[in-house]
Order: C-alpha cells, then sequence, then structure tokens
DNA sequence: AGCACGCCGACT
DNA sequence: GTCGGCGTGCTC
C-alpha cells in the first residue's frame, strides 16, 4: 500500500494536497495538524484522509513534517462540516478549515516543541507536572507561565483538570466522564404552559433531527425555554450549542446561563476572546470536557463529540452571515449540521427570517408559539404621527415632544431611535456646494462635531473638521441632516433639566462602556435615551414607556427587497423595549406614509400578516426563499475592469442560461470603497439545487478566467444585501 | 494568497 | 557594473 496523507492547507486554492506519509501514520491521524514543507515555506494543514493513491505523480510529493498529536483528533463529522461548508459556498476548502479552528491552534503546531503557546505549554508542562515529584513547584512554574501568557489564573484549575482527563484517557483509565450537572433550579421561574409544550415537543425529538421555529415576541419566556432544553440535554449527558448574535451585546443571557447551570462546564466562543481562550475553549469542546457552548457565528464550528442540541437565539439576526472570507450563515450551517448529527435544532426570534417562516408554514419546520408575554405586560400600544403637515425641529415633532415631556413627569424613560450615527451625515458649503465627500469611497464623510471631524462610516477614515469651506474659504458650513448627537443636543437644549445618555458606536468603544452604560439606565440613572440598533437588542429597561421612532421612512422604499422585512424586524425588536413590569408601553412613529401596510402590521403586532404578504411579493419576483441567489462580486482599482470581468464570467455561464437567470454586471451601490471599486452579477434559480448545480461548473471556469493583476473577485452564496 | 523567477531603469 | 520594479506562474 502507497503511504499517502491527504490535506487541507490554508491557500486560496481549490483543492487538496498530497504528501508521502511517514512510517508511523497511523487511521488516528485523520483529523490532526500537521506541518508541510510547501513552496519555498512551510503551512499547516489539517489530515483529511489516508487515500490509496494521488492523482498526483508520486515522485512529486514531498513528505510530511511532523503531526500534532498533543491535541485530540478533529471527529469526522467536524471535517464533513467544514466540507460541507467549502462546498456549498464555494470557497477553499483549506481556507474553510482556517476559518473554522481558533488562530491559536492553527499556529501551533508551527512552533517549535518548546512552544511558547500557552496551551502547549499547558499540555507539554501539565503532563511531567502530573507525573513527576514535585508537583507543586512545577504547578506554580506553570500559574507564572500562564500568567505570562496572559490566562486568568482561576483558569489554572480547570486546564489542569482537563489535562487529566486527557492522560486517564490515553491511559485506558476508565473515568466518569460526566459527573453531576445539576441545574440550579431554586431561581427558576414556573414555566407557562405554552413554555412547557414547547419544552416537552421538542424533548419528545431528542433522538433525531426535528428543526423548530419558536416563535415569540419580546418577554414571552424564549430563554426559559432555550434554559429548560440545556437542562434536559445535560441531564442525558449531551452537549448543547447555543448561538447568539454578539455575545459582547447580549451577556444578559450568558449570566443566566452561567447561573442556572453553575456546575456544568461552559465555554463562550466569539470573535474578541484572546486567542488562547478561544483555544481552550475549542479544545474543551473538542475533548468533550465542556457542556454548554455559547457563542457568536464562528462557534457553528466547534466540534462537539456529545452534542444533543442546538440552539439559535434571534436566528433572523444578519450577524449570522459573515460577510468576508467564507461568507457562511451560522444559522443554516446549524441546522445542516443538526441533520447530520441527528439532533433537534430550535431556530428562536419574535420576528423570524422569511426564510425560516417559509419553512415552519410549509411544515419543514415545526411552529412553536409563545404568544402570551411571561411579565404579564400589555404589549406596546404603536402609534403613527403624520409629519406631512407637521414642522419638526431637528427631527423631532411636537407629539413626540410632548410625549417625552410626559414621561419626564412621570419620572419614566424614553428611548429615541435613529440609525444614524454622528451629527450631521454629510457636511456642506451652502455657497459653493462643496460636500464632505470620502476621498476613498463613493460616499459623504459624516460630520461628527463632539469629536471635531469627518468620518467615512465606510473606510473609516478620518479628517478635522475644516474651518471654512476647503474649495471657497466660506466660513459658514453647514451639517444637513442630523443623526444621534444632533438629537442629543437638541433633546439637551429642550429639556435641560433631563439626564440624557446616548449609546451608539461611537458613544461605547468596548463592552465594559456598554456594561456601565447598562447599569446606569436600569439604575434609572437617565430620563431620555438616544440610540441605534445597539440600544434595539434584548435588554430589559424596567423603566422604559416610551419609544420614539425617527427616519424610519429611509428604509421604506429603499431598493433593497428585504428592507421591509428589517424594518419591520427593527420596529419590532426597538418597540418591545417599551413596557415591562406592569408600566403600559408606547411606540410612536415619526412618517410620511403613515398608510403604508407596513406600519399597519406592526400597529396590530401582526407578523404573521405581515410575513406572509412579503412572501407573497418574493414569490411573485421569484426572491429568496422563494428561489435562491448568489452574487459574483469583484472589485479593481477601475470600476470597468470589475465589469468587463464580470461580462467575461457571464459569458461562461451562459450555456446554463436556460436553468438559472443571469442579471447583468451592474457596479454596486456604493461602488468605491476603501480606494477600491466594485461592480457585482447576480445569478437567480428557483431552487437551491439548481444554484449550486450551475455554481458546480462556473466556479472551475472562473478560476480559469485570467483576472488582471490586482482585481480580486468572490462568490457570495444565499446573499443579504444586494 | 505568497513567493519564486525573470527581464529593464537609476544609483553607491 | 548592480538593486529593484512588478509581470506571470506555481504550489502536493
Amino acid at each position: 500500500m502507497k503511504r499517502i496523507v491527504r490535506l487541507a492547507l490554508p491557500v486560496p486554492l481549490p483543492r487538496s494536497f498530497d504528501y508521502l506519509a511517514p512510517v508511523d501514520i497511523s487511521p488516528d491521524d485523520v483529523g490532526r495538524m500537521a506541518r508541510v514543507p510547501f513552496g519555498s515555506g512551510e503551512k499547516i494543514g489539517v489530515i483529511l484522509a489516508l487515500p490509496d493513491e494521488s492523482a498526483v505523480d508520486l515522485a512529486r510529493l514531498k513528505p510530511l513534517g511532523p503531526i500534532l498529536r498533543e491535541v485530540p483528533a478533529l471527529p469526522a463529522d467536524w471535517i464533513a462540516l467544514v466540507q460541507f461548508a467549502a462546498r456549498y459556498y464555494h470557497h477553499p476548502l483549506g481556507e474553510a478549515v482556517a476559518v473554522a479552528l481558533p488562530p491559536g491552534l492553527r499556529v501551533a503546531a508551527l512552533l517549535d516543541d518548546r512552544s511558547a503557546d500557552p496551551w502547549l505549554t499547558l499540555t507539554d508542562a501539565g503532563r511531567a507536572a502530573l507525573a513527576a515529584p514535585g508537583r507543586m513547584s512545577r504547578v506554580r512554574s506553570l500559574a507564572e507561565r500562564l500568567f505570562e501568557a496572559d490566562l486568568p489564573r482561576s483558569e489554572l484549575v480547570a486546564d489542569f483538570g482537563s489535562v487529566a482527563v486527557r492522560e486517564a484517557r490515553q491511559r485506558g483509565w476508565v473515568i466518569e466522564a460526566h459527573p453531576r450537572r445539576d441545574a440550579d433550579l431554586s431561581g427558576a421561574p414556573t414555566l407557562n404552559d405554552e413554555q412547557r409544550s414547547a419544552v416537552d415537543a421538542v424533548w419528545a425529538q431528542a433522538a433525531r433531527f426535528s428543526p423548530f421555529l419558536l416563535h415569540g415576541i419580546t418577554g414571552s419566556g424564549k430563554t426559559e425555554v432555550y434554559l429548560r432544553l440545556i437542562e434536559r440535554a445535560l441531564a442525558a449527558g449531551k452537549q448543547a450549542l447555543l448561538l447568539v448574535p454578539e455575545i459582547g451585546l447580549t451577556p444578559q443571557l450568558e449570566a443566566r446561563v452561567a447561573s442556572r447551570f453553575p456546575r456544568a462546564r461552559r465555554v463562550a466562543l466569539h470573535s474578541g476572546a484572546t486567542d488562547g481562550a478561544r483555544c481552550r475553549g475549542f479544545i474543551a469542546a473538542l475533548d468533550g470536557s465542556a457542556d454548554i457552548v455559547i457563542g457568536t457565528r464562528l462557534s457553528v464550528f466547534s466540534p462537539l463529540p456529545r452534542l444533543g442540541l442546538i440552539l439559535i437565539d434571534e436566528e433572523h439576526d444578519a450577524s449570522y452571515k459573515q460577510q468576508d472570507g467564507l461568507r457562511y450563515s451560522a444559522r443554516d450551517l446549524a441546522v445542516w449540521r443538526a441533520q447530520q448529527a441527528g439532533v433537534p435544532v430550535v431556530l428562536g426570534s419574535a420576528t423570524p427570517s422569511l426564510e425560516t417562516w417559509q419553512a415552519a408554514q410549509n411544515g419543514r419546520y415545526r411552529l412553536l408559539k409563545l404568544e402570551r408575554r411571561a411579565a404579564a405586560a400589555a404589549p406596546p400600544t404603536v402609534r403613527l404621527i403624520d409629519t406631512r403637515r407637521i414642522k419638526l425641529k431637528d427631527g423631532l415633532s411636537p407629539p413626540m415632544e410632548a410625549a417625552i415631556a410626559a414621561r419626564l413627569e412621570r419620572g419614566e424613560q424614553s428611548l429615541i431611535f435613529l440609525n444614524r450615527r454622528g451629527y450631521a451625515p454629510v457636511l456642506a458649503c451652502p455657497a459653493c456646494n462643496w460636500v464632505s465627500d470620502c476621498d476613498h469611497c463613493s460616499a459623504h464623510r459624516v460630520f461628527h462635531l463632539s469629536e471635531r471631524l469627518l468620518r467615512c462610516h465606510h473606510c473609516g477614515t478620518e479628517a478635522p473638521v475644516p474651518r471654512a469651506c476647503p474649495q471657497c474659504g466660506n466660513q459658514d458650513l453647514h451639517g444637513f441632516g442630523r443623526g444621534t448627537q444632533r438629537v442629543e443636543e437638541y433633546l439637551g437644549a429642550r429639556f435641560p433639566q433631563a439626564r440624557i445618555l446616548r449609546a451608539d458606536r461611537d458613544s461605547i468603544k468596548t463592552p465594559a462602556h456598554w456594561a456601565a452604560l447598562r447599569h446606569a439606565i436600569e439604575a434609572g440613572e437617565a430620563d431620555i435615551l438616544v440610540g441605534t440598533q445597539m440600544l434595539a437588542k434584548g435588554h430589559d429597561f424596567p423603566k422604559l414607556t416610551l419609544v420614539g421612532v425617527i427616519g424610519a421612512d429611509a428604509s421604506l422604499f429603499a431598493a433593497d427587497y428585504r428592507a421591509p422585512e428589517r424594518l419591520f424586524q427593527q420596529l419590532m425588536q426597538v418597540g418591545g423595549r417599551a413596557g415591562r413590569a406592569g408600566l403600559a408601553g408606547e411606540v410612536l412613529i415619526q412618517t410620511e406614509f403613515p398608510e403604508h401596510p407596513l406600519f399597519d402590521a406592526l400597529r396590530r403586532q401582526d407578523f404573521a400578516g405581515f410575513a406572509n404578504s412579503q412572501l407573497d411579493e418574493r414569490a411573485q419576483a421569484h426572491f429568496p426563499p422563494c428561489g435562491a441567489q448568489a452574487v459574483l462580486r469583484a472589485e479593481a482599482l477601475e470600476v470597468d475592469q470589475a465589469i468587463d470581468f464580470l461580462k467575461r464570467a457571464r459569458e461562461a455561464a451562459d450555456p446554463f442560461a436556460d436553468v438559472v437567470r443571469l442579471y447583468d454586471a451592474v457596479p454596486m451601490r456604493l461602488v468605491r470603497r476603501a480606494r477600491l471599486e466594485r461592480a457585482q452579477l447576480v445569478v437567480e434559480a428557483d431552487t437551491r439545487a439548481a444554484l449550486q448545480n450551475l455554481l458546480a461548473q462556473w466556479l472551475p471556469a472562473l478560476y480559469a478566467l485570467k483576472a488582471p493583476r490586482g482585481l480580486r473577485w468572490h462568490v457570495d452564496v444565499d446573499p443579504i444585501d444586494l
């Protein structure tokens, strides 16, 4: 038998690479990482298989380098998941593997044996420490190295524990892998009958793939259903995976899981964590010692040998879609993964994506409804302010101001929601028509008054605010339009006695900021909040009774066919902030289109009616989910180069034009971004299968097209913005 | 993507 | 005489 090893290597080429195996290779090495010579250098890859034959001449194969055997091999289902992701999103397998692995682990095998990597240091030294006499001094020196590696000392015991468990396994000792991990149910609220039947319905299907949509309005107790399901999974000796949109913004959920399951080993994974923390979390999931993995989209790639349940909170959230590199949807991959593993998956949302809603309507997913607000508060009343005949002051109408004033009088809080940060979206010269355009993007630079700078929200470049017009010298420059800073300023002047807090990406730089702000709001240290999306996400502010929405009209007639879906989700979500704990809530929306059906549905809190009418429109246009889309994008210094490449790409797809619809190559809406000009080509098919069929044949042709130097292209399957 | 090799301008 | 520009071609 020929000794061949097949690896996925992190290079942007859509193939794997074969090497000559060392004599001691074993089937157990499949799923392990290995260092290999590549070109003139070295790379780290994951061993995919030990095939009998290679398509490459054996004389050209180089010998495999060292295999990283300290880490448990990645299981076959993990490799299958990554292979599926690479295939479905048409991205090179080696790069998909690199995305799926934590960065620390990826480089670990590159380092020499006396590695500085915290995890490897811990393993090697940990083993020696366990075996040798003089153990305590070794533990102490380990602690010192951990300290240097910036790992929390409190984690030492836990990590040491997992080393011990692995050691025991390697020696073939029988160990109790899952000691008692009781949930702390003293503090658990009782379930209402809706919640109980939801939990029972899911767990009745615990042993097989069964997808559920948990559709529950804000405050209906979705989280409690998640917790009870996790409890059951743990009791059955299984691991639970809980996907959340952005962990930094939703620490409350993490805290609730922690307090409910104090004895379970929990792992939190997100891109903000240090490499060391991500590595340890990944390994804990991989070796089975972690019971609960909570994380953002990247945690869908955690290896989970005892997986028993997947939960996806706020499943409609756009952050589940990766927007660069491997452009995967963590939600869709999670459902695929549940199917492979034969476990239930629960997609939770108050405003499900139309994709999920459709699946629940046609029976592919089971619909579980939570219609009662657990907190016994009535849903907020939604009122529209017709601004067609009203003079606005800095975007605010008299009825809005009156509503705020009434809350101030009653000692309640108001939230003004406006999805536009900065002071004014553009600074302009009334004399000569100069505008604050970005040098690198086809966009205006936003006027930030407090920092006295102009900032491009697309490429991040900044410039000081000019004292006079750079074109004509006029000193009287004007900020046109309004953002959160300006509304904050106006409200400060209008209600001088009120304490006003602003929350947007400019005012909140770190999770600690955010936590401090939230505490201030909860403690009633603010009367008026002004903020963007950030404030819309699941936070309970007990004194908040008014949500005012300004500037919603912009997305009412946006070109993007998903704009109404997103707007409804946003308004429903931000509206859900109003009125908890017995205080009635009110949502006031300023609009010039009060008769728009979207508002009508919102007023009746009729998600189903809205979603079904949207689905009808999508069906007529064959847009997703009533059809499938992919987009080929190209960027170059000149948009013509990008267009030209896309035109040639389109010709390569012409033979398939009878089963798919090929749109024209067009410049993107924001054509220039960070000095590059972009164009795109949309491809549409009636089914995902037909689309995949085209892409599978098209991609090799695209790789074969000679792209001019400096041109980059990518394919985005199931794009969420066009 | 890197990183080689490979042929044409301004410098110690 | 060379250092260095980036064109193009390959990576098991």
